[in-house]
RNA sequence: GGGCCUGUAGCUCAGAUGGUUAGAGCACUGUGCUGAUAACGCAGGGGUCAGUGGUUCGAAUCCACUCAGGCCCA
């Protein structure tokens, strides 16, 4: 007879899944269940590339913990999932951690080093943590295919990049403008933000200055102006205001003024009382308004110098009139873009006033204020001015103030799409879903066009190449190499990745080609004679691109879209599923959803997964310097991957912040992997003893006794509770009920069933079982009695009853591995290996079972274990047995006493019938003989009328007060009876007579005094009290078998171990010994069980019952 | 400064469309059960449901504002 392999309560989560995990490795489980799906429908995920240039942290397996379900999941359910991975490579932080490295800081320094040497340092050190990112990977169990993953580095990588720019530059996608950044004049480099949040200081002083704009139609009227920079006046455009901000109009000497109503305090607190409101208008009454440019330096073509309406302007400070220069500000930038204002570049980018600003002309714009403040003030235009303290950046190398500051760049025009993005993010599913609307909805909405060009050296080079001759300047956009060699009448050839990483490259097989890296500095060298003036020389553009187009562009990139692989493209695309936490709402689903709307006109994700951020135990942010980062490997070392895993789906709903530590990921362990782990090793002891066989015929599902049907249809339902979340990518809704479900196998179905293992064919468990069995036997008995031709087949060791508890709980752990197959890996495929693959491959080597869980298929429900009364009706008995066991306890009557009657009252006649269904196995957990429900009208009980504020409340409004308290003005066992009986009750309300339907009242009996009872919203349970010989007796009989089994144990017996045991004590006992000596012995495994002399070389123990002393001996038969 | 999210017991979290006694687990105390369990049961202490105001017969739940934390954008 096959064995499983025993199974020790006592595990090491950790070993056991370092086990599995060589067992995946040698026998290349992932690639088997990519290839036994390689014919079955796509199912596509996307592998959001993390950057390895830093450790993974516990954030990153957190991510990984979430992506890995699904494709798991659907492998289950017969999809092929390819799963390929991905590495981020390019970008600021990786530059600026070799910057760190070689002791530079800024560009300059970059450049003296040399771009080559720089950039190579770069590529070396986007590999340093690959490692570390792969081992972290595989022991987490996160299949991913790492070696097959794209690398966004790599020369195919960067040709589809150029490959899609291209596609953009000829739909005039892409252009040439302004983009305000923080900018160091003194170092003449922009500052990422990074470095800009290096750089604030508390207390800066600036001029604050209100300035009168003249109205061009309106003599005498002006809009009062507040601004701290006064040198940006000389590229002012507008003035914008609030549209629904209360602005007025005032006399203040000879001027009339306009500002908001809420700062004329401020504004005026040096002339209060020498002003007159003239008139009141709302922000949207003055737009359009003209005044005249306070400067006319540069020319402007365009219509220009009104007021506009800006969705940033407060009423906290200033006059509620901003000064709008969109060289020297985001908003401005984009509020003039909107309105197609200039964008007047006054100053240079050393920080000074250009030529055309004459009387500044070379100063540097600080040193200028004072002097235009002065001309303000002589021209009468300056209506006040003072000092202004305020946090304001400075440059963190030199501490020179940042001017912000238009640079010219280039733009993806992602505006000319916003209602197709908008339109395709409606089509995609959300998790939460109110990120949809929420924070990527507000974004779609305001979108502002992609500023794709990064001053920088690491990464992909933009592929635009202009005539430097200034009279010329052909543009002209690259897009592939092939492209760059028929410019250049050159042979480029890309090296592979492989080959690059090698340093094979180039291939000998092209030796005439040119192995070129389309990174700088190289790719800045190819250069060709413009053909558009003949004379220039066509030269790239020096800014590489944003790395969020890297990633962004992955979908196509990834397979060297369209130079290669173009099935395999289309078939991956779009994206099923993506995962990323909600940092990535602007950063990478944005770029994915952007990149694939305006170069497919479809969204790129139809389901995504985005999660809230990790925090530490006490709810603060993880840093290096708090030094409360939780370092991944400790935990699996201690707790295990699934455990971390497990703790990280059911520990919050998937976009909240959720707080982590090794020791909530201990409770799990506690509380959920032990709790299964030894329902399984239960099953797994007593299999093997009782030589189950899998393979024999399952016994008829009607002829299994109640907890059988009950722990099946709970099962049932849980397929289908986890398959619907699933597919909703529900992942607290999947989990959590598994939980649950783990929670009362072990303590209501295994607990309640442990006797019915105990059947070793002998007669172990006869009399505590007969009721069980009885049960079960007379449901056959009821049905037809199919019952016996099983019974014929089974081997003579195991009854009917055992052999349903073995195959119900056996189908059970089997089914529960398979749902648990996504979400703890190894605790799930060492159930199944152990249950479904280990006693079969010895004996039937033929039978072709999956190797692995996750090989093997997603569980359907089964319709026939389908029982929501009974599940509804088990429920209740719960709660009555809680109860129950409240009223021992306040009895101070141990649970081993039997007594003799329970009596139940409950609100319903319905619920007193399904309890007596379910009387068996009420009565075993509170160990009573009989039960008894009672109504109303019992004297054992007073009731007490529950008007149900739901139904009458929602039904009758405002008078269900007065209903209330006329419901309980009538005599309570009247309306009890009456409910009872199913029959309305009249009550008189303001004269107004009111049916109330017994489903709108609940009656709540509560004991009347003198009973040992527990009593909870309505439902109670007395115990009686009194003893007869005859309970105390098998009470004593259960006491004595409970010493011996402690006797075993602590003689170090095995399970199975037989014994001689011998008792001594006086003639009280005696009915005991002829009653339950029977009992006491099968229960004990005792082959002889004799009163009288203990011998001395048995293991003793005694006790005392009712002042009797008992002596017990067991020795090994 | 703006947007989105979060705030319930010492800690981690539940609390459909509002319904009158706000729950569970961990931890703590007492007690019971157990030849599967590192478990489990019962009982106990522990709450101004962040605060204020409103809507309603009725608010943890809906609305407004405020405070605190997180993320993103300025």
């Amino acid at each position: 007879m096959p064995k499983f392999k025993d199974v020790s309560p006592q595990v090491s989560f950790p070993e056991m899944e370092q086990a599995i995990l060589s067992f995946w490795q040698q026998a290349d489980i992932f690639g088997q269940s990519q290839r036994q799906t390689a014919n079955g429908p796509r199912y596509v995920f996307y592998e959001g590339p993390p950057t390895a240039n830093g450790r993974p942290g516990i954030h990153h397996v957190l991510a990984r913990a979430f992506k890995d379900i699904f494709p798991r999941y659907k492998t289950m359910r017969g999809f092929y999932v390819s799963r390929k991975g991905g590495w981020d490579t390019h970008g600021l932080p990786v530059e600026l951690e070799v910057e760190k490295k070689l002791g530079f800081s800024g560009k300059k320094a970059i450049e003296e080093y040399g771009v080559a040497p720089f950039i190579q340092m770069c590529r070396q050190s986007v590999y340093e943590y690959v490692d570390e990112w792969e081992k972290l990977t595989a022991r987490m169990g996160f299949w991913v295919d790492l070696p097959t993953a794209y690398w966004t580095l790599t020369n195919d990588y960067i040709e589809s990049l150029w490959w899609i720019l291209k596609q953009y530059w000829e739909r005039g996608l892409i252009y040439q403008g302004y983009k305000v950044v923080p900018y160091c004049p003194r170092c003449g480099t922009p500052l990422s933000s990074h470095e800009l949040a290096q750089g604030y200081q508390e207390g800066t002083k600036d001029p604050s200055i209100y300035v009168k704009f003249p109205l061009r139609d309106q003599p005498g009227v002006y809009l009062l102006v507040w601004t701290t920079t006064p040198w940006t006046l000389p590229g002012n455009v507008a003035v914008a205001v609030g549209e629904d901000v209360d602005y007025v109009l005032v006399q203040h000497g000879d001027d009339k003024l306009w500002l908001a109503e809420a700062l004329m305090g401020k504004v005026f607190e040096e002339h209060a009382g020498h002003v007159t409101v003239l008139r009141h208008a709302k922000g949207r009454e003055l737009l359009g308004w003209h005044y005249r440019p306070l400067y006319t330096f540069l020319p402007v073509t365009q219509d220009y110098c009104y007021v506009i309406s800006g969705d940033f302007v407060s009423t906290e400070e200033g006059t509620g009139l901003v000064h709008i220069a969109p060289a020297f500000g985001a908003d401005d930038l984009a509020v003039g873009q909107k309105y197609d204002l200039p964008t007047l570049m006054t100053v240079d980018a050393q920080g000074r006033f250009v030529d055309a600003a004459t009387p500044w002309r070379g100063l540097f714009v600080k040193d200028a204020d004072p002097l235009i403040q002065k001309e303000l003030t002589d021209r009468g235009l300056m209506f006040k001015q003072g000092i202004y303290e305020h946090t304001y950046p400075f440059c963190w190398r030199c501490d020179t103030p940042l001017l912000y500051y238009a640079r010219s760049t280039w733009y993806i025009k992602t505006t000319a799409f916003k209602d197709q993005l908008i339109a395709n993010n409606n089509r995609i599913n959300w998790v939460p879903e109110h990120i949809r609307t929420g924070r990527f909805g507000e974004w779609l909405e305001n979108n502002i066009d992609w500023g794709l060009a990064r001053e920088r050296y690491w990464g992909t080079p933009l592929p635009f190449w202009i005539c430097d001759n200034p009279a010329c300047g052909h543009q002209e956009c690259i897009g592939s190499v092939a492209e760059l060699n028929a410019r250049t009448g050159r042979r480029f050839m890309l090296p592979k990745y492989l080959a690059e990483q090698r340093g094979e490259w180039p291939d000998p097989q092209q030796e005439d080609a040119e192995p070129l890296d389309l990174h700088r500095p190289a790719v800045d060298a190819v250069t060709w004679s413009c053909p558009q003036c003949g004379q220039g020389t066509m030269r790239r553009v020096r800014e590489v691109a944003d790395c969020w187009f890297d990633s962004g562009s992955m979908p196509v990139a990834q397979w060297h879209y369209p130079f290669e692989n173009r099935e395999t493209f289309q078939e991956q695309f779009p994206a099923d599923f993506i995962c990323e936490a909600v940092d990535q709402t602007r950063g990478w689903f944005y770029t994915l959803h952007a990149v694939s709307t305006l170069l497919f006109d479809q969204p790129c994700f139809k389901n995504v997964i985005c999660l809230g951020h990790i925090m530490a135990e006490d709810g603060s942010k993880m840093s290096k310097s708090r030094g409360n980062i939780v370092d991944p490997w400790s935990v699996f070392d201690t707790q295990g991957a699934d455990a971390t895993r497990w703790y990280m789906y059911t520990a919050s709903p998937p976009g909240n912040t959720r707080r982590f530590s090794a020791n909530l990921v201990k409770e799990i362990v506690g509380k959920f992997m032990l709790t299964l782990w030894n329902s399984y090793s239960f099953f797994v002891t007593y299999a093997n003893l009782n030589d189950f066989d899998p393979a024999a015929p399952a016994v008829p599902l009607a002829e299994r006794p109640v907890l059988d049907r009950w722990v099946l249809a709970r099962l049932n339902s849980l397929v289908e509770t986890v398959t619907a979340a699933l597919e909703a990518y529900d992942v607290t809704g999947a989990t959590r009920p598994i939980a649950d479900f783990v929670d009362e196998l072990s303590n209501w179905y295994v607990r309640l069933s442990r006797r019915r293992f105990w059947n070793t064919g002998e007669e172990i468990g006869e009399r505590r079982n007969r009721e069980t069995r009885k049960q079960g036997n007379r449901e056959t008995g009821e049905r037809g009695g199919e019952g016996e031709a099983v019974s014929a087949c089974l081997p003579v060791s195991l009854s009917t009853d055992s052999l349903a508890a073995h195959q119900t709980l056996y189908e059970v752990l089997g089914t529960l591995s398979h749902l648990l197959a996504p979400f703890t890996p190894f605790i799930a495929d060492a159930i199944y290996r152990n249950l479904v693959c280990y006693a079969r491959a010895e004996t039937d080597a033929a039978t072709s079972v999956p190797t692995s869980v996750h090989l093997s298929k997603w569980p359907e429900p089964k319709a026939g274990y389908a029982d929501a009364q009974l599940v509804a009706d088990m429920t209740l008995a719960q709660r009555v047995v809680s109860l129950g066991r409240a009223a021992r306890d306040a009895a101070s009557l141990k649970l081993r006493q039997p007594l003799a009657e329970a009596i139940i009252g409950v609100p319903t006649a319905r619920e007193a019938e399904a309890l007596l269904r379910l009387a068996d196995v009420v009565k075993e957990e509170l160990n009573v003989k009989a039960l008894r429900t009672v109504t109303a009208s019992s004297d054992l009980v007073n009731v007490v009328v529950h008007p149900l504020p739901k139904q009458l409340g929602s039904k009758h409004g405002r008078r269900f007060p007065a209903i209330r308290q006329a419901l309980l003005a009538l005599d309570p066992l009247a309306v009890a009876t009456a409910v009872e009986a199913n029959q309305p009750v009249t009550v008189m309300v303001d004269g107004e007579t009111i049916q109330v339907l017994p489903e709108e009242v609940e009656i709540r009996k509560s004991p009347k005094p003198g009973l040992t009872v527990a009593e909870e919203a309505g439902y109670l349970v007395a115990i009686t009290t009194a003893l007869t010989d005859e309970l105390r007796w098998e009470g004593w009989a259960r006491e004595i078998s409970r010493n011996i089994q402690e006797l075993r144990k602590r003689s170090g017996l095995e399970i199975s171990d037989r014994i001689r045991t011998t008792v001594q004590a006086g003639p009280k006992l005696a009915p005991v010994w002829q009653q339950h000596g029977a009992g006491i012995a099968a229960d004990t495994l005792s082959v002889a069980f004799e009163v009288g002399v203990i011998p001395n070389d048995a293991w003793t123990t005694s006790l005392r019952l009712d002042g009797e002393e008992v002596q017990i001996g067991i020795k090994k038969a």
